[in-house]
DNA sequence: GCACGTCAGTAGACACTGTCTACCAATGGT
DNA sequence: ACCATTGGTAGACAGTGTCTACTGACGTGC
């Protein structure tokens, strides 16, 4: 516990991640989050004058935390445009199953202040890159255009999967099927 | 004004859709709709025992609408089932966008009581309608997989499309170019 | 050395929420 | 005529987000 006095302000914004992680969006109470930081329920206005400031914040390190495994799994990005874009996907639906609480937060636009810059300059450079590798994957097509269709179609996947309405459909408890399935029919089918 | 008194049970639900049509979620507290129904704010309790039970009869009217609309829009089904897909997906995108307060609701399942029997009874049959059509457009493929991933797409298109996250990068302001996009993804480009 | 203004956080109020419980008034059956 | 069930009222309770008044601590200017 180096941070034991980080500034109350990132401290914040630790222990809504923790929470949000463990206990999921409904869990995120203004009260709840001073509670556990150990201050009194006023004092976070300070600093995010209002409680969807404060989970924009806590949004903003899931888009941050997103883009660092999508880099990571990316490493010098010699395969091809092709195959980049199904480990992008991959790392998103991953992370959107195993971080169903901050997944649910940070398209939870009613719960964020989206005029907060940090928002989205953490969320579109992701989108851009995605844009750039379809455009270079799919070089005959609108690459915005199949691109969007594509964000869309994962952003549905992993939301109807962990609704498990498409678990009783499809049978398996593994979504690989579905995500290969949105790549071919995005991408067209290449080399696997 | 003939159900001025039709019973409080459904009056209630009435109330609920036009509030949730007109102002969102969010302005769907117990409270709130028990006031506009003109009763106290326990009365609500002895039809709905909680407050997910009135928002899920609420979001089963949302489902029985939908479900409507794309009856009526199919007509007596004489078209290709490709076709019928395409209809299908135009009428559940306008309806989203039209009612956007309702779509929201229908697929918020923090809201919904999911084992309310009503609710899966007024939405599957629409998936296995879809299924069922995708089978017959597409024989060669599984057909749950590929309607499960249609349907993740344009419900990814849907909410996008509401945050206005699409439009910045298509361009437009019709969702149609994104629609077909999807629908040629899943179905394969043929007739048009 | 001391007043002064700024900053960080506290404490309490307010209106509102969902749930629970006690009560009440009508209604219909025997 | 009595009684029980039904359908709804009214008040309490804990919890929420926001707002405001207040309290210390801290550094700066004089």
């Amino acid at each position: 516990m180096s941070e034991r006095n980080a500034g109350l302000r990132t401290r914040l914004v630790d222990v809504g991640v923790e929470l949000v992680t463990a206990e999921g969006v409904q869990a995120l109470s203004l009260r709840e989050i001073a509670r556990r930081a150990g201050v009194s329920h006023g004092a976070p206005r300070r600093y995010f004058p209002t409680h969807l400031e404060l989970l924009s914040a806590i949004a903003r390190r899931g888009f941050e935390d997103l883009a660092a495994r999508g880099a990571a799994a990316l490493g010098d990005g010699t395969e091809s445009s092709r195959r980049q874009v199904a480990t992008l996907g991959r790392v998103y639906l991953d992370f959107a199953l195993t971080h169903r609480g901050m997944h649910e937060l940070m398209f939870r636009h009613d719960l964020l202040e989206s005029n907060t810059l940090g928002l989205r300059d953490a969320s579109l450079p992701v989108f851009g890159l995605l844009v750039d590798l379809v455009g270079r994957a799919r070089p005959d097509v609108d690459a915005r255009l199949v691109a969007g269709a594509l964000l869309a179609n994962l952003y549905g996947i992993a939301q109807l999967w962990t609704w498990g309405s498409l678990q009783l459909t499809t049978g398996t408890d593994d979504f690989t099927p579905l995500l290969d399935a949105a790549l071919d029919a995005h991408l067209g089918r290449e080399d696997r």
